[in-house]
DNA sequence: GCTAATTAATCAGTTGATTAATTATGTGGT
DNA sequence: ACCACATAATTAATCAACTGATTAATTAGC
């Protein structure tokens, strides 16, 4: 029983190891074999502990959500105040939250590789999806929405301000996503150095300052 | 022999099968029986027409590869003039070429499924991954690349024109990649209508005035 | 000795690939 | 016009390998 700490770190490892092979691989390509190999476990843990492989990708997921909750500091700035005084502060907001994403996700290792999981589901979305639809996609369109909807003088749900938001997400996100062929055409073997990191920033931040009241 | 009208239409029914299935679902979740019976075909045939899976694979790539360049207009553009006399017509140019691509990857049907195939070559490459590269990516950033070069008044290496081009075609990928949740976010059900979809158009549009002569 | 945890062996089902048999098709000789 | 005949195309059956899941046996901790 108080071999629970030891049982809690073989489904801790099972829990690692699956993220990390369903993030480079996929659900249907990952085997329980491989996750056991992975987790120096048995492929009979995974029943032990999780019951099936699907229940353990849902677990997975589970699990994911809540580190991007924390990553992106979701619930941090949710609790701020959402009545900006001048558009000055609303985009000094807006480039801090765009800061943090562009960091994560520009990141390689194992934030880039669940990550890459998490855009598998909204590619095609499992019955997982909307553990991340509501625990993350939602609250971030929210939080772009209303930086973004204060600039432009609209409402948050207004069509054009949702569109904004997702081509803002867009832009980021494709850093990892397509960071194949961005980081072949800069002729760079190594993954995003400083500098360049910097120079990605800056550019999605002058984007920004596109966001204006409708003339 | 001269079934050979009858026979490439199996090898083509193989190829538009695979094409649709791998598209929905990746490689790995793809079994030849799936595509032997959308194509109302049989397994003996995949080896037949293609060898094996993989070429399959590969043959569809190749395909897909083709398509897009004559979807996108790959060899027209890149036959115009680069030269460009004014901002104003690069900028024109410039949005003629967004207009298209935006229109494609918002579409949905079966050019939406084996976009699909390519974002996740993109995400995670095989050993197809050049096919693409070379033949689609490369040349993409370069036609939006000489244009905001232009714009920006510097070369097409430079890395601030490639990281502009690489978010300007984040933007326009994730109209695919992401509809789920905009489309949520939108509260519709149904894909993209023409209003909607003008929209978009609009507001990617809108991000191409940012491209400007440092100051 | 009781329970939690781990393990190796085994299960039935599915996978991609291969085979041999069968059917269709067009060719050339008379 | 007719009939072998070679080739192209299709099919169902079969293969070994691998899949997720389950089992019974074993080990470890209290």
């Amino acid at each position: 029983m108080t071999k629970a700490s030891d049982s809690s770190e073989t489904a801790g490892k099972l829990l690692a190891a699956g993220m990390k092979l369903f993030g480079e691989r996929g659900f249907k390509a990952t085997t329980t074999r491989m996750i056991a190999d992975q987790a120096n476990s048995n492929i009979g843990s995974i029943a032990y502990y999780f019951g099936n492989k699907r229940n353990l990708y849902r677990a997975i997921l589970t699990h994911i959500s809540e580190r991007m909750q924390d990553k992106f500091r979701l619930y941090d700035i949710e609790r701020r105040d959402h009545t900006f005084r001048s558009p000055e502060q609303a985009r000094g907001s807006l480039k801090e939250i765009v800061r943090l994403l562009v960091r994560t996700f520009a990141s390689e290792g194992e934030v880039g590789q669940w990550l890459l999981l998490v855009m598998r589901e909204q590619a095609d979305p499992s019955d997982c999806y909307d553990l991340l639809y509501e625990g993350v996609f939602d609250r971030v369109y929210t939080i772009l929405g209303v930086r973004i909807a204060y600039l432009m003088e609209k409402s948050v749900d207004d069509v054009d301000v949702v569109i904004e938001c997702h081509t803002l997400i867009g832009q980021i996100v494709f850093f990892l996503v397509g960071r194949h062929p961005l980081l072949r055409r800069l002729k760079r073997e190594s993954g995003f150095d400083e500098r360049l990191l910097e120079s990605v920033e800056q550019t999605v931040f002058s984007h920004l300052e596109h966001y204006r009241p409708p003339t």
